[in-house]
DNA sequence: TGGAATGTTGGAAC
DNA sequence: CGTTCCAACATTCC
């Protein structure tokens, strides 16, 4: 479910809470004081990288569906919620396995947006700074950071990396500027093929690199294996993606 | 059917 | 005290 583009969905499908009032809060979340929530108006939704957000009238709520959580708009799911709001049109909005977190109401001493590759804000300016910042972290690691790359998951990673031809180990302070300027705009840019691709339910068919067995370009078998401090799965191409430094032979 | 996966966190360990 | 590491959590699919 959750990487940023999956989120965005969210958002534009929860938008049409807002302007209504909360009118029953409950769920097994201890996130969320359920009795405070009643009477609340949902004042606006958004979204920052991986979580949902909900600014309420005196508070803001976090949903973060972490690896294996879902929500149903105006049903349910065989399965107790964290948390389902009911609302004053009749409306019902439920979130299950998921974090669920209250928040101050002011998002914007919360969020730096301009660190979401999804937001208007976005800013790849501020994404180079960050990176230049450490040049010893390897590229697969970086993209996983939500401290530079808010909304980017690991099929994202993937996919960027094949795109850009670069390798996963790569060292950040050695990979050339062009380069990593073009790993910077790709994370923005194939999160919205994400976005395009998940809304047309094709998403899986265009994935390149991510769980694939053969290279597209090369038609060779990629490399897999859990890389970087993160350990996360990588699928790469020991032909086309080249790494920085050169490893040594 | 056991293992692994679109992820984060809190606390232990150093 | 700061940084790093790892277990824990939870659902679904193969």
């Amino acid at each position: 479910m959750p990487e940023g583009p999956s989120i965005v969905i969210l958002r534009e499908q929860a938008a049409a809470f807002a302007g209504h009032t909360i009118t029953h809060a409950e769920g097994t979340s201890t996130g969320v004081v359920m009795a405070e929530l009643a009477g609340q108006p949902v004042l606006n939704v958004c979204t920052f990288g991986k979580q949902f957000l909900m600014r309420l009238g005196d508070r803001a709520l976090r949903v973060h569906l972490l690896m294996f959580g879902t929500y149903r708009i105006n049903e349910t799911k065989d399965a107790k919620a964290r948390l389902s709001l009911f609302f004053d049109d009749d409306s019902a909005l439920h979130f299950y396995t998921c974090s669920v977190k209250t928040i101050s109401d002011d998002l914007d001493a919360e969020y730096d947006w301009r660190g979401d590759v999804m937001a208007d804000a976005w800013s790849p300016a501020l994404a180079l700074k960050k990176l230049r910042a450490r040049p010893d972290l390897l590229v697969c690691d970086a993209l996983l950071d939500q401290d530079i790359f808010a909304g980017v998951g690991n099929i994202i990673k993937n996919e960027v990396l094949f795109r850009i031809r670069l390798h996963p180990l790569s060292a950040v302070g050695d990979v050339p500027a062009a380069k990593l300027r073009e790993l910077v705009a790709q994370a923005r840019a194939y999160s919205f093929d994400f976005l395009t691709w998940k809304k047309a339910g094709v998403l899986k068919k265009n994935w390149l690199a991510h769980t694939k067995k053969i290279c597209p370009r090369c038609d060779i078998p990629f490399e897999r294996g859990h890389l970087g401090k993160t350990r996360r799965r990588s699928f790469f191409c020991g032909r086309c993606q080249k790494q920085y430094p050169a490893p040594a032979a």
